[in-house]
DNA sequence: CATCTGGCGTCGGCA
DNA sequence: ACGCCAGATG
């Protein structure tokens, strides 16, 4: 335990450097660490620190025993950040930091409603649908209302009910105040309440739930809110600036003092919430929740708010001060994490949002490296630009780890990752198809459900064919007859085969399934009541993917893939074996939760020696000594369907300085002219943003204007050398087009030389092509050079390859458009 | 009841 | 170019 001096807290002066816990803190943090009162908030831009103030202000409350750890509720936006965040308390003020609730919205609701659930119609073993699972269920319902004969798609009617829901109105205050005599709104709002049934007849909550009947839990509840009233008396909230009015409610539910105002302590209270902390009996004691509402901290940059497409409302940060009277605002615009040429070109990209508040970063680094951009003739291009320029990084110094590409959305990852693999870049991809999305995870996921929460009908439809057992669509259909006609649940009626007026051998499959199921729920729910062990987990997963035949019929297969999904489900029992190590107390519930409040920002175990490849919107919050942002063109970033949204094309330009932001000290810009979508190419227009950034920040090694727009083949054909050697270098890439184009004679840049870099169609094999250092290769397109060194193994071997013209390449020697000289 | 095939919409980010 | 779905066929 750390036992430091208390300080005086409030009238602290930057003098006061003998506090670990202030040192080096800067005038603006101080008073963000320091500050006492109802609501602060602190406009913290990008890279000026949050989390150390955040983490600090939290060991503050702490150590001058101004709270118990059990007072504390922080929320970050991910699991990752809530880890780091609890780590770096921890490691401020040791194990204190257990009792604190850090963690996300979701994962806190899903904490509070288990509690709960018996309050309103749902058991603690509830399960949480994700986007998928509502929209499976969602589109069962448009189909048995054949709603799209009224233009409601699923997609439609899925974002409809989650804004709704994020604006905290429930299926019936949406029939109230819908329009009724149309038709459409009718069969919608009668979806949505049957939607809405249907989860709840499940036992099920989906993501907006989450947030929402907590909030209505607490509003229908008093008493119960009070419980949490009373107990959590710091709220800190990280990334404020992308709370939806759900979240925001949540927040201001919770800060209200609770009403019984010096009753005893409410017995409810008491009942396992472990309200007062076994320690809480002398010396100095921290406020123990009066009548006062809690107080609330606030860290956000409306200049990064980028979820407005999913209900964010930046008017939550905005209009903070309005919400919380007399709060404190603080702040903070020295940037520690970039060098200034990287700054100020993203301040004068933001600048151009007309409704902020102005803010203007600053950094004590120096100037830094010039923005470096490149424009390729075609995708293929830019992304060898990246994989050369990653690689030329590597040999001055800067490890894989410390290198990040951003692209727009997630298609865009596929030619990078071409040409990674070609030039053998170790990379990793943040987010694209989630482990916990692949139908494999999901089945398995699905028959863990069916033991946990019987009642949840869709995850037991779903495993009642799988692996195929001859179940299909028709005995679906009797089984659902049978449970509805007996008022038992479709799970029940899988117990009496033979009555469901099925043929013999379909009687003896649903036996076979039904039993395993017995079998795994006496493994994670002994009838005996006894708690089970944490591996009990694991040991059912085995048992029901075993019994049931999974397993067997993936080995049988013939497909390939069959083989990545075996793999993939021996690496899930790998998951829920660790969550046993880890949670010695976890039941199935815990685990379940665990598993669907995992986003793939979570995943990114910063594996040291590969680049990261990821979204912008997955960047958030991370930081790279080199970033490469892609696809810089119009129709990208501004995407094309935020031209129409209100409010789309600013958000845009708040994702793209995200996006800059998160580099330390180099930054690449690049893009391609032509870009194949659709399965056509098309022609890009570099972005409006690139203009915004002052020419002389950028460093254009190929600019826009140096490249004909009329496609890569015909320019390089021309292949001419550039008469005034390298004159269009470092100039406004607008300007450059404005260049005399002499009928498409425009010369190439010569740093086109350097980075030769056509792609040739499909991947070879080259099979056991022998290389050792000395030999001489040819390059289809590299050219000639000398082999180096050959590293790796198998299928994996590299050959280091320096090349006449082209300089150093790696390559993988299996598929490499090389032959031996 | 399972498997195959062709046509269609899609690719916007996510806890 | 891809995945999903509906409908036809085995």
């Amino acid at each position: 335990m750390t036992e430091a001096p208390l300080i005086v807290s409030g009238s602290a002066g930057p003098a006061q450097g003998e506090d670990p816990l202030l040192a080096g803190l800067n005038p603006q943090q101080l008073e963000a660490v320091t500050y006492r009162g109802r609501a602060l908030l602190i406009v913290a831009g990008a890279g000026s620190g949050k989390t150390s103030v955040l983490t600090r202000r939290i060991a503050l409350l702490l150590r001058q025993r101004e709270a118990w750890p059990s007072q504390i509720l922080a929320i970050t936006f991910t699991n990752k950040a809530a880890g780091e965040m609890r780590e770096r308390v921890a490691g401020l003020v040791g194990e204190t930091a257990r009792g604190m609730w850090i963690s996300t919205f979701h994962s806190a609701c899903v904490r509070i409603l288990r509690r709960e659930a018996e309050q309103f119609g749902f058991t603690k073993s509830f399960t949480i649908y994700d986007s998928g699972d509502s929209r499976a269920l969602i589109k069962r319902l448009v189909k048995e209302h054949e709603a799209d004969a009224f233009g409601l798609t699923p997609a439609a009617v899925q974002s409809r009910i989650s804004k709704l829901k994020n604006e905290l109105t429930d299926a019936e205050g949406h029939a109230r105040q819908a329009n009724l005599s149309d038709p459409a709104e009718r069969k919608f709002a009668d979806i949505f309440a049957d939607y809405q049934r249907a989860l709840q007849k499940a036992n099920a909550f989906d993501f907006d739930d989450l947030i929402a009947q907590t909030v209505f839990l607490f509003r229908a509840f008093p008493r119960v809110a009070d419980t949490y009233r009373r107990r959590f008396r710091h709220i800190l909230v990280d990334e404020y600036q992308d709370t939806n009015h759900a979240q925001y409610a949540l927040i201001h539910e919770l800060t209200r003092p609770p009403a019984g105002e010096g009753t005893a302590p409410d017995p409810y209270a008491m009942n396992g919430m472990m309200i007062f902390e076994p320690e809480l009996s002398a010396g100095a004691e921290p406020d123990e929740g009066g009548a006062e509402g809690a107080s609330l901290t606030v860290v956000g940059d409306s200049d990064q708010s980028i979820y407005a497409f999913r209900g964010a409302d930046i008017r939550n940060i905005t209009e903070f001060e309005r919400d919380f009277p007399g709060a404190k605002v603080v702040l903070l615009e020295q940037n520690y994490r970039s060098t200034q040429n990287i700054l100020s070109a993203a301040n004068a990209v933001i600048g151009n949002n007309f409704d902020r508040k102005a803010k203007n970063l600053w950094s004590d680094r120096g100037a830094g490296e010039k923005i470096v951009g490149f424009t390729g003739y075609s995708q293929h291009d830019e992304a060898q630009f990246v994989a050369d320029e990653v690689e030329s990084l590597r040999r001055a110094g800067v490890p894989y780890s410390e290198m990040a590409v951003f692209y727009r959305t997630n298609s865009q990852s596929r030619a990078l990752e071409e040409i990674f693999i070609r030039a053998a870049v170790p990379y990793k991809i943040m987010g694209g198809t989630k482990f916990y999305e692949r139908a494999e995870i999901k089945d398995a996921l699905a028959y863990l459900i069916s033991v946990a929460n019987p009642a949840d009908e869709m995850a037991v439809r779903r495993i009642l064919n799988k692996p195929r057992r001859g179940i299909g669509g028709v005995t679906e259909a009797q089984i659902a007859l049978f449970a509805e006609q007996n008022t038992i649940s479709f799970r029940d009626a899988l117990r009496s085969p033979a009555s469901l007026g099925v043929g013999p051998k379909i009687q003896a499959a649903i036996t076979r399934l039904d039993e395993v199921l017995n079998e795994a729920t006496g493994i994670m729910l002994p009838p005996s009541g006894e708690v089970p062990p944490a591996t009990s987990v694991a040991d059912a997963l085995t048992v029901l993917l075993d019994k049931s035949g999974y397993f067997e019929s993936l080995r049988a297969s013939r497909d390939p893939q069959d083989e990545a999904r075996l793999e993939n489900l021996d690496e899930f029992i790998a998951v829920a074996r660790d969550f046993a190590r880890n949670n010695p107390d976890g039941t199935i519930a815990d685990f379940l939760t665990e598993v669907a409040l995992v986003s793939d920002a979570d995943d990114l175990d910063d594996e040291s020696g590969t680049v990261s490849l990821m979204t912008m919107h997955t960047a958030k919050g991370l930081e790279y000594d080199a970033v490469f942002v892609t696809g810089v063109e119009e129709d990208l970033i501004p995407h094309r369907i935020s031209a129409g949204e209100p409010g789309g094309p600013q958000e845009e330009r708040r994702l793209f300085y995200v996006g800059i932001t998160r580099a330390r000290k180099r930054l690449h810009l690049s893009l391609a002219m032509t870009r194949a979508q659709f399965g056509e190419v098309s022609v890009a227009m570099p972005s409006r943003f690139l203009q915004e950034i002052p020419a002389d920040l950028v460093d254009w090694r190929q600019s826009p204007g140096d490249v004909n727009s009329r496609g890569g083949t015909q320019s390089r054909a021309l292949n001419a050398r550039r008469p005034g050697g390298f004159g269009g270098r470092g100039n406004d890439p607008f300007a450059a087009k404005a260049l005399p184009k002499g009928g498409g004679l425009k010369p190439l840049s010569t740093a086109m030389d350097r980075f030769p870099n056509k792609v040739t169609g499909k991947v070879r094999d080259n099979g056991d092509l022998e290389l050792n250092a000395g030999d001489r290769i040819r390059h289809d397109d590299f050219g000639e050079g000398r082999v180096e060194a050959v590293t790796g193994e198998g299928a994996k071997r590299i050959a280091h390859v320096r090349f006449d013209t082209a300089g150093q390449k790696k390559l993988l020697i299996k598929i490499a458009p090389i032959a031996k000289l």
